[in-house]
DNA sequence: GCATATTTGTCCGTATGTATA
DNA sequence: CTATACATACGGACAAATATG
């Protein structure tokens, strides 16, 4: 990998670091970086071409991410979560979408059909390149976007890092695929729900559909964790 | 201010740079550092006796909780947040708080307790040691606990840092007193609701609560800010 | 507007301590 | 147990950006 190109092209200039930071995530998210295996500073400090400070600095911010796990004097690992850390994923998913569908009525059509958008599958940022040989899911239901009617920047970030963190789970699985397409169809469901403005319809319909995701989850996951 | 004392007591040990975060983050949490204030990479590293590598680090992991703002080259401030931020942080403690009333049903007496607990002023980390010269808030209701009824550690760091960047603000305005005391009488009729077990009537209330407490804090922060 | 001083951003070298083969 | 490898943390260096007079 060659060194890093020094954008800096006006606005939104950001440090080494944080571009470091961004093109780490990018490669745990995707699982080029698989967890549980070791990031060494030697390693990959040269392969982007920037000194050991500097990367240390991207791992600080990805282990407040929670996708890296710090391990004093070991280095850093990708994170590899247990299956308190699955169900708390879920606990959390139930209060951001559960209270984003209550709103449903007052969500203007424009985001509520951001939801049921067909490209990006999921993320918002713009990182809908296509990684190389790998197959990229085109999923017509967002939960990042669900989230964003409570029209919270914050509860938008969270639902991000929360996203990223669930893809550690998938990518610590043999076949991710499987637990997803039993729900496509519960998706196009609750999307009608919610474009109804049958907000408490939907709320009930999302308890059941996320704790029928946990323990789907749960069961392919555990013996793999 | 002397050097950091190398505790490495066993467990938990802790890296030099999460040491002088927690450091730092205690300091504008007290108000020590006030919003707007540059944090002088030379000057505090040799107040605590890091070098620069080190306190940078630190620095990152505090600009990801947003306590301070980093500004390329130019370094990093104690956040000033504008009006659209207090007016996030009421809509993520809308949801944070709102689920975990609904949730009292379900809340054992003890997690109902510590929400009505008099000691820590909402802060459930040990850090209710007295600090020099400053009044210590009793305030017998911890909104913290209340998030804790969601059983979800992440919820409970969220809250965490929500309640740390609204320390921000209080520290920006003359006189913080004024806005906690109208709400002590409320904090107790909230309690008797969720002792009640009354969610509904509690989610009710606490929306009416909530507006009114962004609206108060708006308008005696706008001009300040 | 310009020259200078200050500070950050980034890198390197190195000593020390810790974990692992 | 020794040896090796690596993370931790420090200090110094220099360029670039910014603040100051």
């Amino acid at each position: 990998m060659a060194a890093l190109e020094h954008d800096r092209s006006r606005l939104g200039r950001s440090s080494t670091a944080e571009r470091v930071a961004d093109i780490l995530r990018e490669r745990i998210i995707e699982g080029l970086f698989v967890p549980g295996e070791r990031l060494s500073e030697e390693a990959i400090g040269s392969a982007l071409g920037v000194s050991r400070n500097t990367l240390r600095e991207a791992f600080r911010l990805l282990g407040h991410e929670r996708l890296l796990d710090h391990k004093l004097n070991r280095g850093v690992f990708v994170r590899v979560l247990s299956a308190a850390d699955v169900a708390d994923l879920y606990r959390m998913r139930r209060v951001l979408e559960g209270a984003a569908v209550r709103r449903c009525a007052e969500a203007s059509p424009e985001a509520l059909r951001l939801i049921g958008e067909t490209c990006g599958g999921g993320r918002t940022l713009g990182l809908r390149r296509q990684v190389a040989g790998r197959r990229y899911r085109q999923q017509p239901f967002s939960h990042q976007a669900l989230v964003a009617l409570n029209q919270s920047p914050r509860l938008d970030e969270t639902m991000r890092q929360l996203l990223a963190e669930l893809r550690l789970v998938f990518h610590a699985m043999r076949n991710p695929r499987s637990l997803h397409e039993p729900f496509v169809e519960r998706n196009r469901l609750l999307l009608g729900l919610l474009e109804a403005r049958r907000a408490e319809d939907a709320a009930t319909y999302l308890e059941i559909y996320l704790d029928d995701a946990e323990r789907l989850l749960l069961q392919a996951y555990e013996p793999a964790g």
